[in-house]
DNA sequence: CGATGTCATGACACCGATGTCATGCCCCTG
DNA sequence: CAGGGGCATGACATCGGTGTCATGACATCG
């Protein structure tokens, strides 16, 4: 690969001349500029980062840790595997700044961040930004001060500047949703409460019931390990059976997340409920190969992995531009309820139409 | 960050000596190799891969071009978004070799290719790999000779390494696994043949059915555009109500992904028909959240993509030592048959015992 | 017409690691 | 005791850009 020495000798000029032009840096002469272009041109010359990377002291590279779980699935509760769009999201953030981005999995195996970070930091990494499969707590060791990180879809007990779902609000704002179409029995299943999800999800439940005056009833919140193999659909069936044969049965069922809403789909279709009519479902994610794959189309909020790419990006710039350097508060990020065919509206003046049309079929 | 002068300095000995502890290079005295340690232990030293690059004229990068589909989908048959998992299979491969993966997205962009290969030949990568979403052909610019290029779920017309999915066989293995079930009509409804998948699948079926000795029926392959909006679902009802009405119906459904599959399941079951008695369900791609998560679970056939990115990233090591530089051909991987319960075995045996089951029942 | 300023360009040093070659020391051997 | 060989170490140049400063050629102005 050709130097800016093969560049300047060809044009007949200086390297330094020949740099001039690469950065539309000082006075350079038409003619001169165009034989230089020509020159590298011909040769099809490319800079070389390394070298203007010493000089210059500054890498323009970001370091992303991927935290996914390996194959073999150990928490696995998800396995659409989000980190996609959350680094599609960041690489949006950073293309602006001309950043470029390192990636390294941790293939399930935590004992090696440590080397990736050093390998990062061997490349003088500008900053770097830890990538969490779902919303959790991880604890990463201590960098040098002067690289900045951002940790996205996950937080840490040392206040390092996070970028992860308002997930309480999220829940909150699909619930009002269910509120306002005239549902009032409104069952929940959470995923683990061991998971972070699985704790502000039910409390985002239980604030829009409070704010709406609606009773909470415990036996409409439940946690369930829906994906356990073997026993979680048992459990789930189980767990809807006898909600549904509760004195005053659910009009909808929350789901967890898509994922679980699907599997709802199947045993409310076994045990013959019609949906969305007989009862409704929704889910959490909007996971759209399923909430727009499954018929009737799934009633959930947008988990926005990409918004939270794309805030970790922006909030690592700021950070190496020396900006909110001392803000510790996480940012949220929230995002839209998709209203679909899987719940219906119960609103007065809908209800009656719809028993209207009850009628009518019959 | 501190540079191996300070660490020498702190040690009191040369910046060379300290190059040789580093890599344990040339003959260093005992007492010597520890005092450089503690120096560099207690600067928190970090060696700059820059430096050593300009020197060595390697980087010891590859540069990983993903194609992902912008969030506006425009050929979207696919959004499960696989390129994680051939990402993950290509980092694994790479690990060993210790080489570090720059990565880079064209956002649905295909414009902005020539300028990531740019900033990655400033990189001065070894190797690149461009990754799509779903397998297509695809023509990449022009590289430098001495940069080889894989292509990784994806091939040109120029005989550019590539390693793909060899959906032909696969889908076979998954006929023949039916067949040998017992199931002699064999519908396929197919994705667009436009997309490659859309091509070399129903090959697959159809070479199976010949090797059995099983005629080929047209009515029972139909291409369906099934993830267009609102008219999909209608055409792929419409689709399945045709071959339901058939003289002879088929006793199970080949979709052409496991995403398909998912809607054909909601559409058996809004025409009241049983799964699997009455009539099977497979899929393609063993694409687990949904596969693992439906209600029965999905038979279907293991569409690897992290073996193609392991592959790759092996393949990509070979050209970079030199290895098979005029081998064209492409890598076809290949995966296993998940059996689940969306299928029934009707081989003669079983056809009895599922009888008396259905005359119990009545 | 000489002083001053601007423009175009180049010489040189430097960033941090490492390959090459030289040096000094100690030990062994004849 | 002189000479040879191995060991431990350092001086120096180099990789490819770019910041700093210097230089020479003109143009402008009082």
């Amino acid at each position: 690969m050709s130097t800016i020495y093969d560049v300047a000798r060809r044009a007949g000029v200086s390297p330094k001349t020949v740099s001039r032009v690469l950065n539309s840096d000082g006075p350079v002469g038409e003619k001169t500029r165009e034989a230089v272009e020509a020159a590298m041109r011909e040769l099809g010359y490319v800079r070389s980062n390394a070298a203007r990377m010493m000089r210059a002291q500054k890498s323009g590279i970001i370091g992303l840790i991927t935290g996914a779980i390996s194959t073999k699935n150990q928490p696995s509760t998800q396995q659409g595997l989000p980190d996609l769009y959350i680094v599609q999201g960041i690489q949006r953030a950073l293309e602006s700044s001309g950043m470029t981005v390192m990636i390294a999995d941790t293939a399930g195996r935590n004992d090696r961040v440590p080397h990736l970070i050093d390998t990062f930091l061997s490349h003088r990494v500008e900053g770097l930004i830890h990538v969490a499969e779902y919303h959790q707590e991880v604890n990463l060791p201590r960098l040098p001060d002067d690289t900045p990180l951002v940790l996205a879809n996950c937080f840490d007990a040392h206040g390092t500047p996070s970028v992860v779902p308002d997930d309480r609000r999220l829940q909150r704002d699909l619930v009002r949703r269910l509120i306002a179409a005239g549902h009032r029995r409104i069952a929940y299943l959470s995923l683990r409460p061991d998971m972070v999800a699985g704790r502000l999800r039910p409390q985002g439940y239980r604030e829009a019931l409070e704010e709406a005056g609606l009773p909470f009833d415990p036996a409409l919140l439940q946690h369930v390990d829906f994906d356990q193999f073997e026993i979680g659909p048992q459990l789930l069936w189980d767990t809807i059976d006898r909600m549904l044969h509760l004195d005053q049965p659910p009009t909808v069922i929350c789901s967890g997340n898509d994922q679980m809403a699907m599997m709802v789909y199947g045993i409310l279709r076994s045990m013959g409920r019609k949906m969305p009519d007989e009862i409704g479902v929704a889910g959490f994610d909007n996971y759209r190969a399923i909430a727009e794959t499954l018929y009737p189309p799934l009633t959930t909020v947008d988990l926005p992995y990409n918004a939270i790419g794309v805030r970790a990006g922006e909030r690592l710039m700021q950070l190496i531009s020396g900006v909110g350097r001392d803000d510790h508060s996480p940012v949220l990020v929230a995002g839209p309820v998709h209203w679909r065919g899987s719940v219906t509206e119960l609103r007065p003046e809908n209800v009656i139409s719809f028993k209207t049309l009850r009628e009518e079929k019959q």
